[in-house]
DNA sequence: TGGTTGGTGAAGCATGCGCTTAAGTATCTC
DNA sequence: GAGATACTTAAGCGCATGCTTCACCAACCA
């Protein structure tokens, strides 16, 4: 099957990578160039251009170049759409988890109350 | 470069795949053995078992074998992980981001008031 | 005007990923 | 004990990903 990836498969996927997270994390710190974001990671300019486009095509980054550079910030409407999918599903499976945990600890406390061993 | 993947290179990883997301969704949910968690995806149980390899690989999902079916429950504090690492990038831009409008607000007063045209 | 800077685009290559088939192995049920 | 059930494991295949090199272009600057 031919699958077309959706914003959440695109969001996790370009987090996934330590380079790009590492670009997302300087981002975080205020806007920057294609050459600030490359100085610290361990490659070409032209790595970092594809790993760049794969952060905008998720959504995360945006830029616009003025002159020869180009200027990226973060996008942080993309990076709550990830946020809240996992707190969701976190939430779900912990509120059931403490329903359970009440459950058995009210089972306890019955099972004393009816036999007294 | 050979790259050891740390546990949040794992985490998003394992969240890029939308059968996998379907698997959690599944999981957050309550407890369920594999034949339950392939019941509603297109592919062979065996691919199944490879997901769910990738979702354990990630911390985000333990199981245990008991007689012949294996039962499989999320693991929030994975979940936990990925969560705050993308609330302190996200949270870290927007504070950035009401500083500078904050800024500007007062530089467009501060000029009104100054040349009053 | 000519060199440097900052980025772009295409081609190619090694590796990884997602899936399938096929052949097991325990465990339950009759 | 003879199925049936619920996985498990290994091999292999096609496509995607992450890089590199190379050629290129459009600002900027002396």
């Amino acid at each position: 099957m031919l699958h077309q990836p959706d914003q959440l498969d695109l969001m996790f996927q370009a987090l996934a990578d330590p380079n790009r997270r590492q670009m997302v994390q300087r981002l975080s710190e205020g806007p920057a160039s294609v050459s600030e974001l490359a100085a610290p990671l361990q490659m070409t300019l032209s790595a970092v251009v594809q790993h760049l486009a794969v952060l905008e095509g998720a959504g995360l980054v945006r830029s616009q170049k003025i002159g020869r550079v180009r200027n990226c910030q973060l996008e942080t409407q993309a990076l709550r759409a990830a946020e809240r999918w996992i707190s969701e599903r976190r939430t779900l499976w912990e509120r059931r988890f403490d329903r359970l945990g009440a459950f058995l600890a009210e089972q306890g406390t019955e099972t004393e109350e009816g036999n007294g061993t």
